[in-house]
RNA sequence: GUCUCAGUAGCUCAGUAGGAUAGAGCAACAGCCUUCUAAGCUGUGGGUCGGGGGUUCGAAUCCCUCCUGGGACGCCA
């Protein structure tokens, strides 16, 4: 639409025009598009009044209704019955498809989400992983790419070492067996607490690790315990969150596919001694990438590596994206500067989507000093709190329990997609919870509201768009700009986008039918009844995005 | 100290391919349930866009500089 309005202002400029001179006014009131000409005052030597009122006398188009020069801008109006009806007949049509594209092309995109270390709880931190890498999953899928989930499972390293000394010294089987990551997160706090007066603590710890990745058969046993009891429980979060992987290759997964790394690194020279421990050296500015401690070990970086170039030979995707917090930005650097030493040109298809921390009293949360918040807890409370509200408001309403878990869910993943990724976000409970105003249960309650209305309306097969008045115009303007907002989203791998826009949207529909009679109003229903059909089609597809359900009634 | 991310209303945040009077939500206050579900709608008040320079017809947006906060910075992941 914009390129069709750009056009018709292009035959009557006497400047090339370009799509981003074209803005949208500041108030509606002033149109629907604006071409603000002081930019070409210098160059034609006349004023921008002078050019704006020459545009807007000459501009003629069958989508233009009016154009008004005011200020040195041309405002344009458009034509709303034409636009209106073409848009809704597009929306109908094309139902949930709606806003899709195959940009993508069909390739493949590894997205590596989630990653929960075993033997500690699922965070907040993992939270916010899980759900902008799902969103991001769906986001590609809807411009054509074809997204492969990873849960990088964090199953292995130094943790286990010290892990596994702590259960030798204070645990014993009994605790564990009856609550594992408590008892487990419990030892890992302790052993941290011990280091602090007992250094030689971490060296058992690192010595542990040595022997765990040295295939020691007791602490094998013991990992893999630890392992199975965790992803059980990592499990029932995936299910209320409705987050599916299409391979949970752990750290674990790479421990035989480090040394072909490591050798071929030695073999480009790449690999040099440093205090003891190999390392590759970066830039200047740049401190080096550790490869092996001292004793032997791998480290993070190996297993990174190996995975990098493992993903690249079993998928061979055009882009390998992991979302991983803000803090290991130098890591995903340096992982990237040494693909790139060793000869990997896709090094530059690696991108690193960082997002804020979660953080406490202003301070990030710290498994290890115990100061972590449970998403688990957090979601029942959620669903509990949504419950509470079906009871109090819509007592006859079927399916409760499924709906109060829509509705939970909705609220903390759409309360952690709707902000930019690299905010920090302050832990708040009650910010989390609320169902009102910019939230996800507004949407939600928007969406029902729609069917609500379609379930009394019936079926109306045509209609004719007489008026489009405010109301109905902004909503409609909203619906048309919805390709757009799919399109950035997936471009900026930034799913806020979709959730302002679906908060946008929802607004405009609830002060829309809060002030136009839609099933009252017998001549415009068929008319009304599309819109809302549209609006719901769109609000669906739009939570559909961000990893949410959009329950027809609640 | 170096690198990096951030600083917009009392609070949480949009707006950052430069455009008109800087917008929402929450909280506060005032209305609206005999009319499509009040998780809603309508209205009011609320601002040195961290400070200071610069570029531009025009800067919250671009450049420089300073201040404040988060995070990272070799044997954790």
């Amino acid at each position: 639409m914009k390129n069709d309005i750009l056009q018709a202002l292009q035959i009557v400029s006497p400047i090339q025009l370009e799509e981003q001179m074209l803005v949208r006014p500041a108030h509606a009131k002033l149109g629907d598009f604006a071409l603000p000409c002081f930019q070409f005052a210098k160059v034609l030597r006349k004023s921008p009044v002078a050019i704006a009122e020459e545009i807007a006398a000459s501009v003629k188009h069958p989508l233009i209704q009016k154009a008004e020069a005011v200020n040195g801008y041309v405002n344009l109006f458009l034509n709303r019955e034409v636009i209106a009806t073409a848009l809704l007949q597009t929306v109908l049509q094309k139902s949930a498809t709606y806003g899709s594209s195959n940009e993508g092309n069909s390739g493949v995109v590894t997205i590596d989400l989630s990653s929960p270390n075993i033997a500690k709880p699922f965070s907040m931190g993992h939270l916010r992983s899980t759900v902008i890498g799902n969103s991001i999953a769906l986001l590609l899928e809807k411009n054509g790419y074809q997204p492969v989930k990873i849960n990088y499972i964090g199953d292995w390293g130094t943790q286990f070492g010290k892990l596994l000394t702590a259960y030798r010294k204070w645990g014993n089987e009994e605790d564990v067996r009856q609550a594992p990551i408590e008892t487990l997160l419990k030892l890992y706090i302790r052993f941290h607490e011990e280091a602090e007066s007992v250094p030689s603590l971490n060296d058992e710890g690192r010595a542990a690790f040595k022997a765990l990745e040295d295939g020691d058969t007791d602490a094998l046993a013991l990992w893999e315990w630890f392992k199975t009891e965790s992803l059980k429980e990592f499990q029932r979060i995936y299910d209320l969150l409705g987050v599916t992987f299409d391979s949970y290759n752990g750290e674990a997964y790479y421990n035989d596919k480090m040394e072909p790394v490591v050798q071929q690194l030695e073999d480009k020279g790449l690999l040099v001694e440093s205090d003891g421990a190999m390392v590759v050296q970066l830039e200047e500015d740049m401190p080096p990438c550790l490869i092996k401690k001292s004793d032997g070990a791998t480290l993070y970086a190996t297993r990174d590596l190996a995975a990098a170039t493992d993903r690249k030979n079993n998928y061979d995707f055009v882009k390998s994206i992991y979302v991983v917090g803000n803090e290991q930005s130098l890591h995903f650097t340096q992982i990237k500067k040494v693909l790139g030493k060793m000869g990997h040109e896709w090094e530059n298809d690696i991108t690193h989507v960082p997002f804020g921390l979660i953080l406490q009293g202003g301070k990030k949360m710290s498994t290890r000093k115990g100061k972590i918040v449970l998403l688990e807890k957090v979601l029942k409370e959620a669903i509990g709190l949504a419950q509470k509200n079906i009871e109090e408001k819509n007592p006859a309403l079927a399916n409760q329990s499924d709906v109060a878990e829509a509705v939970g869910v909705g609220a903390i993943l759409f309360s952690d997609l709707k902000q930019h990724r690299k905010h920090d976000i302050e832990f708040n409970l009650e910010t989390m919870l609320q169902v009102e105003g910019e939230t996800g249960p507004y949407a939600q309650y928007a969406n029902a509201r729609a069917h609500s209305i379609l379930r009394k309306a019936g079926e109306a097969n045509t209609f004719d768009v007489v008026e489009v008045n405010d109301y109905e115009w902004e909503t409609i303007k909203l619906l048309e700009q919805f390709p757009l907002a799919v399109k950035r989203a997936a471009n900026d791998l930034d799913p806020s986008i979709i959730a302002k826009y679906a908060v946008d949207l929802a607004q405009a529909f609830n002060s829309f039918y809060g002030n136009v009679p839609v099933l009252s109003d017998e001549a415009n229903l068929p008319y009304r009844a599309s819109l809302v059909r549209c609006v719901t089609i769109v609000l669906t597809e739009s939570m559909r995005l961000l990893g949410m359900k959009a329950p027809e009634e609640m």
